[in-house]
Parts: C-alpha cells; sequence; structure tokens
DNA sequence: GCCAACGTTGGC
DNA sequence: GCCAACGTTGGC
C-alpha cells in the first residue's frame, strides 16, 4: 500500500499502531480491500512521491472492511457527495503496524531484482493498492535483511 | 455507448 | 516541474 510520507509515513503508524487506510477513491483499490484482505493479512508500506522512494515496512489488517468515514465529511477533502451513509462508495480496512525496516528497500534495488519484475506495482504505475505475492513478500524481506514475520 | 477533455498520481 | 499513464466525467 502506498502513502505519500508528506502525508502519512511509516513513523506516523509507528506511533498510531492502529489507523483507517482512509482516502481510497480508486475502485480497483477498494476492491483489494473490500473484497481481498483478511484481518491478519500482511501488507507492505511504500513511500511514494518520496526520497528514497522505498518500501519502508510491513503492516497488516486490523479489522473488516467498513465504510470510509472521511466520504461523508463536507470538511474534509475526501468528502464524496455521491455517496450516503446509506449506500456508502468507499470502505477501508483499519492497518497496525508490525515493523519499521532499518534499510528499506527501495524501488530501484526492486527494479534490479529479476525476482520482482512481475510486481504490480512496476505494471499499474498509478493505482495505490497492489496484491504480492509468498516469493515476493519473502525476497523482500531478504533484501532489508530482516526474518519474515509469523 | 463512445470518446474528448480533464484531473490526478507518481516516477523521474 | 514535467509529463506519461490512466481513471473519470459529461456531451453527444
Amino acid at each position: 500500500m502506498k502513502s505519500e510520507p508528506d502525508a502519512y509515513s511509516i513513523d506516523d503508524l509507528e506511533r498510531d499502531q492502529v489507523e483507517p487506510w482512509d482516502g481510497i477513491r480508486n475502485y480497483q483499490a477498494r476492491n483489494f480491500m473490500r473484497d481481498d484482505m483478511k484481518i491478519g493479512d500482511k501488507i507492505f508500506f511504500y513511500h511514494s512521491n518520496a526520497n528514497p522512494i522505498a518500501i519502508v515496512g510491513t503492516m497488516e489488517v486490523a479489522s473488516e472492511p467498513y465504510p470510509d468515514p472521511t466520504q461523508f465529511d463536507p470538511d474534509n477533502k475526501y468528502f464524496d457527495e455521491k455517496s450516503s451513509e446509506e449506500n456508502p462508495r468507499w470502505q477501508l480496512v483499519d492497518v497496525k503496524f508490525i515493523q519499521k525496516f532499518e534499510n528499506p528497500v527501495t524501488r530501484e534495488a526492486m527494479k534490479e531484482e529479476p525476482e520482482l519484475e512481475d510486481m504490480l506495482i512496476f505494471k499499474r504505475s498509478r493505482l495505490s493498492i497492489t496484491p504480492v505475492t509468498e516469493a515476493e513478500w519473502k525476497k523482500i524481506h531478504e533484501m532489508a535483511g530482516v526474518s519474515v514475520p509469523g
């Protein structure tokens, strides 16, 4: 899952521990949260529009999907006038901090690994949530120099 | 239902 | 800051 660190970083999540992943306004990304995520599923935290651009740690799904409250708040930048409490358009999950990598795995380094060349993050440039395979999960932990949790 | 115009994301 | 990619909107 991508986030711009200026908006919300891995350090923010370490401080908050659990956070609703709000503001997703792309149907495909929403569908991943709504349909494919289960409590306990593991997630990479990716810093986009950052220096360096990198996977900076991990987190896990900490709730069932539920309506993103920001869509109902007219003062919120993510307000959606076409959505309603009766028929909410946007769903999210809570995420829970697992760890921050001491050595973030940069996009640059990931691009150099043939094992990672099929990652959707390289193929779907503007999608902020993309699935990751078990092999990619392990490889990136290896590159970060940490053991795979669990 | 097509598609041009427009807006946003995000790497570079 | 530029701009490619691409999702969304709205006129027809």
